[in-house]
DNA sequence: TACTGTGGCCGTGGGA
DNA sequence: TCCCACGGCCAC
């Protein structure tokens, strides 16, 4: 590392490395407590703080509160520093500017002032496996903890997913499990607490039943009961879901139900409930015991101890999410000014915002404010070719955002001190030198290597975006459009000359190229050998890689086609041809048919599959599995009039739950809970040809993609129309007009 | 002050 | 019947 380098790591991860902090917490009104975490357990330090803000110059006479203020270096608006002489008197000015309305720059939470004033940080030094993370869960009659009858049977608790512990309720009242979970955790001292949905369901049962003993679950390092906090939202990609935010005094919370959201980008789960999710991801135990929910009472009456196997096992599910999730947000909380808990629910903006004001901050220079909104362009995409195609060859720009910026120097206009730049070239560095050691080692350093390679590549791929967040310090739209044109120009350009090379470029999107290559290109180290030739027409610190190589692809429209490896995988891309929200059969319809138009000899008729399926909906034949889909409240559900039907068959339900309906012959959604055999088949044969619609590029004339897929409604005679021949005319087969 | 970005497809339902 | 705005989900 450069000298240079060195300073730039000191900003983007603070001057101090202190290593074994596991939590910082307020401790009064002007004290910070500290805990390490050492070979004989964990020790505390107290230290004295200063809660400070940082604010313009015009807001400083109005303060409601004398505070001793500090004149920051550089032009950035919020150049006047606070320090409040206690808390209290930060909280009346914090209230008091929002109220008022002036700009500042603060963090709520006393812990994350103290890491930004230090340059500390949780977990240095110190591996994933090393901390001590509890997982608790409890199984109770009922789902409510306020209806007669409601009482907690059982709690299982496990240490890193190992020492497994039950309290049975058949050995000890509930006020006891209460209190022996308690001195549990007490005992054991653990640093994270996790749960599968531990902040909606655990914590709110065990401190209502907890309440009716006048018992506080307090398992906080300073004996504090745990703190119900309002309604926060966890970022999980695009969505922001609700939940009920608690905190524990020294430790860390953890929700797995919100972790495995996160860690699922791709949307390959289906659902994030424990079982199916563990399922899905291939990390079940072979002889993992399971009981349905609605099954649990009669369990706990006639079968207990397969009970107990199973609540084991569901905690033990927990380490298992946690180990495969929670690694990104632990290494990124060594970097970032914040603990744990507000890392794993935190959006990335706001941890950009973090490194910029703690490097601007350290070096005693003021802060800007947010420029206001504006749209700007984005990647450059291009349908260029529909149909089928084969053999298929898809290159991508490497890191393309990351690349321009470093590559031009692209930065906000606010950043005097040019610490944008630099940090994210420490960061890409730092990701390149991980990833090395993680293919270079196995086992716990092989996971410890990734975990830090997957968060660095978390905070790098936000800082384009940060440019472009509304509520970013530094943001600049300007440079966000100068980094998103820059990307256009490369691609298009790499189009160019792929075309020119005699390939044919099928679709274009952002960083991306599918096409198909010259018929002299067919194995993989002459289309490498290809994108090496065009790769060295970029610039120096602009690479273009192979990125995979396909036996076929269906190009459909723009952002939906279909690829088909040469192991014989079919994967699906679209949100045409893949959505959460289709009906089963329809997946698997569009499955069905792309596999057929891909390897026609292979998978037979595309016409006759049509309808045989069109003849199973019309005969009542599909499940309530097959018919219905999977639809996610959000907070527009109950408001908008296009989901108003929804919102009659989930009342009440919570926002960010996935709830399965169909449609009922009457044309009202209900939940697939309450299916009655009553699915609308018109509606479902008019979603059939709807979805085979996506198949249209693929024909070359109406006729023929009409006689494949005929309109089929419930008096089509389906023997008739079985019988026809390919040769007659479209009108024919449109028996029901 | 506990909200990274744009581009695009498709379904819903209201209104012309 | 067509057009349009909007919401959800997806690709990148």
């Amino acid at each position: 590392m450069t000298e240079q380098e060195a300073e730039y790591a000191g900003d983007l991860f603070g001057v101090d490395p202190t290593p074994g902090i596991v939590a910082v917490e307020r401790a009064g009104d002007r004290g910070i407590r500290i805990y390490h975490r050492t070979h004989d357990g964990v020790r505390e330090q107290l230290v004295e703080f200063t809660p400070w803000l940082v604010v313009d110059a015009e807001t400083v006479p109005n303060l409601p509160r004398q505070m001793s203020t500090t004149l920051l270096d550089g032009d950035g608006r919020l150049r006047v520093r606070c320090d409040a002489p206690n808390w209290a008197a930060w909280l009346d000015v914090y209230r008091w500017l929002r109220e008022a309305g002036r700009p500042f720059a603060t963090f709520t939470s006393a812990a994350d002032q103290y890491l930004v004033d230090s340059g500390r940080g949780l977990f240095r030094g110190i591996s994933f496996d090393t901390v001590v993370r509890a997982q608790i869960d409890i199984e109770t009659l009922g789902l409510d903890p306020t209806v007669e009858g409601a009482r907690i049977l059982l709690v299982t608790a496990a240490i890193n997913g190992e020492s497994a512990i039950v309290f049975r309720g058949d050995e000890l009242s509930e006020p006891d499990m209460i209190r022996a979970l308690t001195a549990w955790l007490q005992s054991n001292d653990p640093d994270v607490i996790e749960g599968h949905n531990i902040f909606n369901f655990d914590l709110p049962y065990l401190i209502e039943r907890a309440r009716r003993y006048h018992l506080e679950l307090e398992w906080g390092r300073d004996g504090s009961p745990v703190r119900v906090g309002g309604e926060q939202r966890f970022k999980a990609g695009a969505r922001s879901i609700p939940y009920n935010a608690a905190r524990i005094y020294g430790r860390h919370l953890v929700d797995t139900y919100q972790q495995i959201q996160r860690y699922d980008t791709a949307g390959q789960l289906s659902s994030y409930a424990l079982k199916p999710a563990i399922r899905a991801l291939g990390l079940a135990r072979h002889d993992r015991t399971y009981v349905a929910g609605v099954d649990i009472t009669a369990a706990w009456d006639h079968d207990r101890e397969r009970l107990i196997h199973y609540a084991i096992d569901d905690v033990l599910d927990v380490n298992v999410l946690s180990e495969l999730a929670l690694p990104t947000e632990f290494y990124q909380t060594r970097i970032l000014p914040r603990g744990l808990q507000s890392v794993a629910t935190g959006g990335p903006g706001e941890k950009i915002n973090d490194l910029m004001l703690r490097a601007y901050l350290s070096r005693g220079y003021s802060i800007p404010t947010p420029g206001p909104p504006r749209g700007y362009p984005g990647g450059y995409t291009e349908l260029r070719r529909t149909g089928r195609f084969s053999p298929v060859v898809k290159c991508d720009i490497e890191s393309l955002y990351p690349s321009i910026m470093l590559v031009d120097d692209i930065r906000p206009a606010s950043d005097e001190l040019g610490m944008f730049v630099p940090m994210l070239g420490v960061l890409t560095k730092r990701r390149l030198q991980a990833k090395r050691r993680e293919q270079q080692s196995t086992g716990h350093d092989r996971a410890q290597w990734r975990g830090i390679q997957t968060s660095f590549k978390v905070l790098i791929n936000s800082f384009y975006g940060y440019l472009g967040y509304s509520r970013g310090y530094f943001n600049d739209y300007d440079a966000a459009e100068r980094v998103t044109l820059r990307g256009q120009d490369l691609i298009q350009n790499i189009v160019v000359q792929l075309e020119s090379n005699g390939s044919r470029a099928i679709e274009v999107d952002t960083d991306g190229v599918f096409f198909e290559p010259p018929a002299d290109v067919r194995t993989l180290a002459s289309e490498e050998a290809l994108v090496a030739r065009v790769s060295e027409t970029l610039p120096t610190g602009i690479n273009l890689a192979h990125d995979g190589r396909f036996l076929g692809m269906l190009s459909l429209r723009l952002k939906n086609y279909a690829l088909l490896g040469y192991d014989g995988t079919v994967t699906l891309k679209g949100s045409g041809l893949r959505s959460r929200r289709e009906e089963r059969f329809l997946g698997q319809f569009l499955h069905d048919e792309v596999a057929r138009h891909l390897a026609p000899d292979q998978f037979g008729d595309p016409r006759q599959a049509y309808l045989d399926l069109a003849e199973r909906i019309i005969d009542g034949r599909l499940g309530v599995d097959d018919v219905s889909r999977i639809e996610t409240i959000t907070d527009q559900t109950f408001i908008s009039p296009a989901t108003r039907r929804l919102a009659e068959a989930v009342h009440g339900e919570r926002i960010g739950e996935r709830v399965a309906v169909y449609e009922r012959a009457d044309g009202s959604l209900a939940r697939a809970s309450a299916f009655d055999d009553d699915a609308n088949s018109s509606y479902l044969l008019r979603r059939l040809r709807d979805f085979a619609e996506r198949f249209r590029p693929l024909y070359a004339t109406d006729q023929e993609f009409h006689y494949t897929f005929p309109i089929v409604t419930q008096r089509t005679d389906l023997a008739t129309l079985r019988a026809a021949r390919p040769t007659s005319q479209l009108t024919l087969f449109d028996l029901t007009n």
